[in-house]
DNA sequence: TACTTTCGTTGCGTCCAGCGCAACAAAGGT
DNA sequence: ACCTTTGTTGCGCTGGACGCAACGAAAGTA
């Protein structure tokens, strides 16, 4: 009864991965001549052929791809275990992956995250930042152990935790040409320079549903995932943009932005979610995590 | 995310088995510092302690029990990955274990592994004689991927392949002082000396309830699990056996023996049955085999 | 109580498995 | 036709892991 060598497939999976052993190696610090060692190492041990090779990179084959889905499901098996252990001891330790929306990280940190690492020092965290898709991604292929991201599409394979109503509002500098001192309308928002996320964030995609739904455009002077740029936008008076009130909770009491709602006729209410692979056994200190991230702005 | 390395885990494993580092050093053939050293490392992997030390030996501490459960669990899904590997490859490879009752082996060789092989050089075979009872216990306990006995008592953990019922025959020298030309009748056989298998062996369970119902005793001169042996004792007319026929197939054939009917009101027909444990998934190897056994003397 | 035996551990020296480097052949791109 | 990038292989180097020896601790025995 052979075993595996976390060397060798360690290459493999980075290979695969990224498509080319150069690649893998540079990954893995390593040179392209030990990656294709390890990696023949590993088929001989397993005697089926794992890549197939050429000059355009490698991919995985059939074998490959089982091969992958063990080494997914035995790395899950592990953190499960450790998380055992850790339970075991009565140790709060462990390392959790979030994924955000970046509308969500001003929030996370300050009403979330500074209290949980005091109360739990050992636990860490990895956090990545993207679209909502993005968010939706890493939780079902398991790179994340949570997401949270806004106007989450139905899906079997997710569970909602926890969501919350956001209506989005319209975000302009305070007492400037565009501040009009009373909720917007469609007219208003359309005749004014406006700064969007695109369609894979959440809010893009329930602008670009408006958009279709009233037969109208906003000037979208600027499309882009970066949260600090709509700011920015705003703070240096460029124009409006639209986002959910909890984003910037932290500009609008230090009075660098007002909020105006939108009636509900033009955008109706979206969520924002905090999710799960549905059917996923977390670790402890994700299972902790949750319980917390309950009590960020965005879930009140 | 850390990995096990086989080498720890093999030390880990062995101790705890053993009972002590030294016991393991021996059976890895490894010095005992080098056992005490990968078991340290591997605790300080996984951050916890997995024995207890002292002079009396190792022993698991509860997480130790858990990764000894954990690492089970890998060796069954690496054994299933590589029999998925197997069946991908449409490579016809592997090994199988088969149980079975001596009665068998002739007819097991002559109508199913002999051509079986040719088939498929690279299937190697365990092959482990006994009783029906050992045959039973062999598959039920997963060390035997198939079983070939007769009269399998009927159990939940056990799928009956295939079988098909073989009466039993008195069987005694051609032309010698006890062959009577006719059916035996039970006088017949309580008059002449006979060698049986023991109760252990269907066979041998069969003639004992035969001996209860009809309130007579069979003159048991030898009692033996050897098939030769009792193929021996008909083959130097030191008297009658009692056997199915397909066990004599190639003796009659050759004309050493010849086979005289029991009435059915004596002995009921016995089922031989080829049988694998229910719930089971078998390796390729295996699954290609069954098919094959059923050309068998014993199930025609 | 004193001595013996067996346990796990640690210091130290040795060595070879696995790495990096360089060069190669093959295949796709320009 | 030439260039670039791919994966592979020969060869030399080195440090991680091993064996050996000795140690301290704990249980067994006389």
């Amino acid at each position: 009864m052979q075993s595996l060598d976390p060397r060798q497939t360690s290459c493999f999976l980075s290979a695969v991965q990224c498509g080319t052993l150069r690649a893998a190696a540079e990954q893995l610090a390593l040179e392209p001549s030990t990656v294709s060692r390890n990696i023949s190492a590993l088929e001989k041990v397993l005697a089926t052929t794992l890549v197939e090779r050429g000059r355009l990179g490698v991919r995985a084959t059939e074998a490959g791809e089982l091969l992958i889905s063990f080494l997914s499901q035995q790395e899950g098996a592990l953190d499960l275990l450790q998380s055992e252990f850790d339970a075991l001891a009565g140790m709060k330790r462990g390392n959790v992956a979030i994924a955000a929306g970046e509308g969500f990280v001003g929030d996370l940190f300050d009403n979330a995250l500074a209290a949980f690492s005091l109360a739990y020092p050992d636990i860490t965290f990895s956090l990545s930042v993207g679209s909502t898709e993005d968010v939706l991604h890493q939780v079902t292929s398991e790179q994340a152990h949570l997401g949270l991201a806004y106007n989450v599409p139905k899906t079997p394979q997710v569970r909602v935790q926890t969501s919350c109503a956001q209506p989005l509002v319209g975000l302009v500098k305070r007492g400037g040409p565009y501040d009009t001192e009373q909720p917007f309308s469609l007219d208003d928002l359309a005749a004014m320079p406006c700064a969007v996320p695109p369609k894979s964030f959440g809010i893009g995609a329930m602008i670009t549903a408006v958009e279709a739904k009233q037969g109208v455009r906003l000037r979208a002077v600027i499309e882009t995932g970066s949260i600090s740029a709509l700011k920015a936008f705003v703070r240096n008076d460029m124009g409006c943009t639209i986002l959910p009130r909890f984003v910037v909770e932290s500009e609008l009491s230090a009075g660098l932005m007002v909020a105006r709602s939108i009636p509900r006729a033009i955008f109706p209410d979206g969520q924002s979610s905090l999710i799960r692979k549905e059917g996923r056994k977390l670790p402890q200190a994700a299972q902790l995590l949750l319980k917390h991230l309950k009590s960020m702005s965005a879930f009140t």
